[in-house]
DNA sequence: AATTGCTGCAACCGCGTGTAA
DNA sequence: GTTACACGCGGTTGCAGCAAT
């Protein structure tokens, strides 16, 4: 019942897999720019990718699309972000669309290591104010405001950052890490490259 | 200075849904 | 009406970097 084509339809053809290299963004970037993006797995074999459609199509929401903001979700975002979450649920993507430039990947990722940390800890220092943590919406919706509260994001005063490692030190997003490059250099080179 | 544990993030996987043949 | 393919979503995992000991 495995419904993945890509899987099935690449012949033998071995696929990468794991962090993507600066050529691989490249040519990805280079090819999109030339003929758009769509058809996934069509995609990645014209490019000439040893990737799957599903891979590629991830890189480029994730990280290489030009409008995508990387680093540093702002008080205000993490606050719509609950809000939303506790309207939804999981719906990352439906949340993502909220949020200007940030993808479901990371609002999901941010959800699961600063959000649901604090709302743990909220819960331990007054427990019963909600049964346990959930990802579900309903749940969220009992806590929200305690949790805010807890958060002390709702002023986005600077002593905010005292009680919050939900709101870490901005890195610069060349230093963010040192397995990436930032996207104006990788443009820049696809500009190069392109015409 | 070395080791261990923790955290955050990029990427992969499986599944559900939409659509064209 | 059925089947196969393509896409998108949410959950999970692996690993690098950092902090604590």
């Amino acid at each position: 019942m495995d419904k993945n084509p890509f899987n099935s339809s690449s012949q033998d053809v071995e696929v990468r897999k794991g962090p993507w290299t600066m050529e691989e963004d490249l040519i990805l970037i280079n090819y999109i720019a030339n003929h758009g993006e769509g058809v996934w797995n069509s995609l990645a074999k014209a490019a000439g990718l040893k990737r799957t459609g599903k891979s590629c199509r991830l890189r480029w929401l994730n990280y290489l699309r030009p409008d995508v903001r990387r680093g540093n979700i702002t008080p205000e975002e993490q606050l719509l972000i609950m809000e939303l979450h506790a309207k939804w649920g999981n719906r990352w993507s439906k949340i993502a669309k909220h949020l200007p430039g940030r993808t479901d990947n990371e609002i999901k990722n941010y959800w699961r290591t600063r959000i649901q940390k604090h709302i743990k800890q909220a819960e331990s220092i007054t427990p019963g104010q909600s049964s346990e943590v959930n990802d579900q919406a309903s749940t969220s919706q009992v806590s929200i405001s305690n949790t805010v509260d807890t958060m002390d994001i709702s002023h986005s005063a600077p002593t905010h950052q005292a009680n919050m490692d939900a709101y870490p030190p901005p890195l610069p997003a060349d230093q963010s890490n040192d397995n990436y490059w930032s996207m104006e250099d990788l443009w820049s080179m696809q500009l190069l490259n392109g015409e």
